[in-house]
Parts: structure tokens; sequence; C-alpha cells
DNA sequence: TATCTAATTAGATATTTATTAAATTAAATA
DNA sequence: TATTTAATTTAATAAATATCTAATTAGATA
């Protein structure tokens, strides 16, 4: 029955170590030691409650060697811009009432490095948050609402970077354009819940 | 700080009883002694529950003579448009309860409409609610979790109807699945945010 | 093979919390 | 005033859970 879904999914975070958690993962991916050390718990801990985070499908996990790298679910980020979300990307470990000044300094700062002058992408950043914002930044420049070709999607993002088909699919994965029949459409969501979510 | 609110929050909602004392408020306010009756318990854990309600600013308490009436705070509503309250809302607009069996006679009605008696979809109904309806009765019978290509999304949806590629997009556009990089997922959020399935 | 490292499991403990019965409070009314 | 009704508080119990230490597992490497 789907109650028990949203009272699992709310107890995953009815606990502050496992916001800390999310918060730390919200950066990039850390393993299970690292983790341990930052929230001065031990190692068992952090099993017990990834273990919990997994249940509820809030992170991945990714072995290599034997070390074990948690990150969080996409669809975590993409479906729950809400204060919680918005807590794990703004708080983090600087002060609280810097939080949303902060924010749109980093995302200034992110554009400022990852764009030129005259608004060309030197590269897609590799690390989620960072490539959010450049995603964000690139798409926000169509038009809502429209509908467009494929061929005036590249020419679009070639505006941008001559590698179209990359930023294409990652519209694609991270949800901010829906693909239907060669025809590209911006998702309506996106014009309130990714900006809710970043800035 | 503002981790606390944030857990305090996820806290109280991660209690099956006081989900459902929200589905029941959802409907209009009720006292403390109706609450225990549906909800099969006492006034003393009706009183415990409303205090967590009530320290998350979840609902509103009116006195009338010696009653107290409970109800939904307007905060709640407005600023939590998530899964969460979109179920509790969802449940009660469609005249469905917990223990209530009509909302499942209306989808029967509408299911029975709309597809053959050996399980082809006749039409797509326009209406959204039905729509809604006839896509989560086929989506529901996908496997959970697991990856299909488009061709197989096509050869599934076919087994219903043969414009595959208008039902594709139904679900797409209704997010009951996402699609990344060719590959097509179910919304995970499907599990509970949407209504249940039938079976 | 033996050893090292990261993660998990098992067992124990302490804390939180959901629930109830019984006593108490608060307000209305006969 | 005495009675009734709804709600709360109190005290007790049972269940869940967060955390730790110690032991164990799983992989990689020397």
């Amino acid at each position: 029955m789907q109650l028990d879904k949203i009272v699992s999914y709310h107890k995953a975070l009815a606990d502050p170590t496992r916001i800390k958690m999310l918060i730390l993962l919200a950066d990039g991916e850390l393993n299970g030691q690292v983790l341990a050390e930052k929230l001065s718990v031990t190692p068992a801990t952090i099993t017990h409650h990834a273990a919990k985070l997994r249940e509820t499908s809030l992170i991945n996990e990714r072995r290599d060697k034997n070390t074990i790298y948690f990150s969080l679910n996409d669809y975590f980020i993409k479906n729950n811009a809400n204060a919680t979300v918005q807590l794990i990307y703004r708080s983090v470990k600087e002060g609280e009432n810097m939080m949303d000044e902060k924010h749109i300094l980093v995302k200034q700062s992110v554009i400022r490095n990852f764009f030129t002058t005259d608004g060309k992408l030197k590269s897609l950043p590799s690390q989620l948050k960072k490539k959010l914002i450049v995603l964000e930044n690139i798409v926000a420049k169509l038009e809502y609402g429209r509908k467009y070709s494929e061929k005036e999607i590249n020419d679009f993002i070639k505006q941008f970077h001559d590698d179209f088909a990359t930023i294409r699919r990652e519209f694609i994965m991270h949800q901010f354009m829906f693909r239907e029949n060669e025809i590209y459409v911006m998702n309506p969501q996106e014009m309130w819940a990714r900006w809710e979510t970043l800035s």
C-alpha cells in the first residue's frame, strides 16, 4: 500500500545524520570511510544509514575495487524541489543566513568559469551540481512552450558548444527537455522547479 | 539551525497514523473524538499526534464550546506542493478514503468503458482524469525498476493499442515514465505518489 | 599465501516514540 | 452546585531505532 511508502520516505529523511549525508553527497560522491570521518560516526553507522537511504532510492552506490562510493539518486534531485532539497543544496557547511546570496554567488561563479565572456561554453562540468547550473543557464534561453526540431535544437546548442550531441543528451537525461518523435520541448516544470532547486 | 526544522517536518510525516489524520482532515475539519473513532485509537493518541502536527504547523485548531476541531493548515496546502500533499489531496478529491471503495468503482467503470474484455484499449479518453486512469492501468503492468528499450516499450504498448507512439508520449508527458538515453524507466514516484494500482 | 583495507554484520545499550488506561482539567449545561 | 462531555496529562509499557564495539566478510595486493 502506498501509505507505507510515504511513511518510509519521510522516515528516511527524519534523521539528522541522514540529512547531513545527503548534504555531503550533493557536493559529489563519497565513500563510507570519508562520510564516517566527516560526520564523526563509525563506518558501521554509515552502513546503517546508507541502507535506509538505499531502501527509499535516495542514493546510488558504485563500487571501485573494494571501496563503495555513494551518490545522490538523480531522481531525488529532480523530483523534490521542496524545502528539504533546498536545504541540502544551500545549507551545507557555511553559515545559514548567507545561504541565499552565497548560492547565487556560486551560480555566478560557475557561469563565469564555464562560459567565455561572449557566452560560449568552455566545457561541461563533471560535478553534477555545476553541470546542472550550466545546463539550466543554456536551456533558459529556449522559448518556453515552443516545439523544436532536432536540427533547431542542434543549431541552438551550437551557439554555445560544438558538441551539441552530448549537451542535447544531457538535456534529456536531466529532464530539462522532453523528446518525442524527433520533436523537443522544454519540461514545463522547468520554469519553476529547477529554479527553486538551484537558486 | 534549519536542519532541525527539516528533520522535525519529516518526523511529523513519518508515522502512518498522522498521515491518515491528514488525509481525513483534507476532507474537512474534525474533532478529536471523531478522529479517534475513525482511526481506531483512543483520544489520548489523537492528542499526542495532534501535538506533533501542531509543532510543525501542519494543522490548525478551532474551539467551539468544549470541542476542538482540527483542520489542515493553509500554509501546508500552499507551500508543500510535493508528492505527499498531492497524494493526500488526490485521495480526497476523488472521493477516496482509505477505507472507502468508491474510487475503485470509478476506476473499474473507466476501465470497463475504455478496455475491451480481452484487455485492449478501445481509445484514449480525452478527459484528463479518465486518461490518467487508463494510463495508470497500462503502466502498472510494467516491471518496476526494470529498464526498457524503446522497442520493448513499443511492443509492450502494442499489446493494448496500435498507436504506441501516442501512448508512449503520454507516459512521458504525464511522467509515468522517464526516458534517459533511449532507455525508459518507470517514474519511481509512481510507486506511491500516483493512484494505487488496481489488480 | 598472507596481509591490508573498506564495508558489513552481530550483539548490546540507550533513546525515542506510539500507545493505552487512568486521573485530571476545562467548559457547558441541567 | 452537580453532572456531563471533550480534551489533556501522567505513568507505564512495548516497539523502533541510532549508535557503538567487536567480529566477520569481500576484494585487492604484496
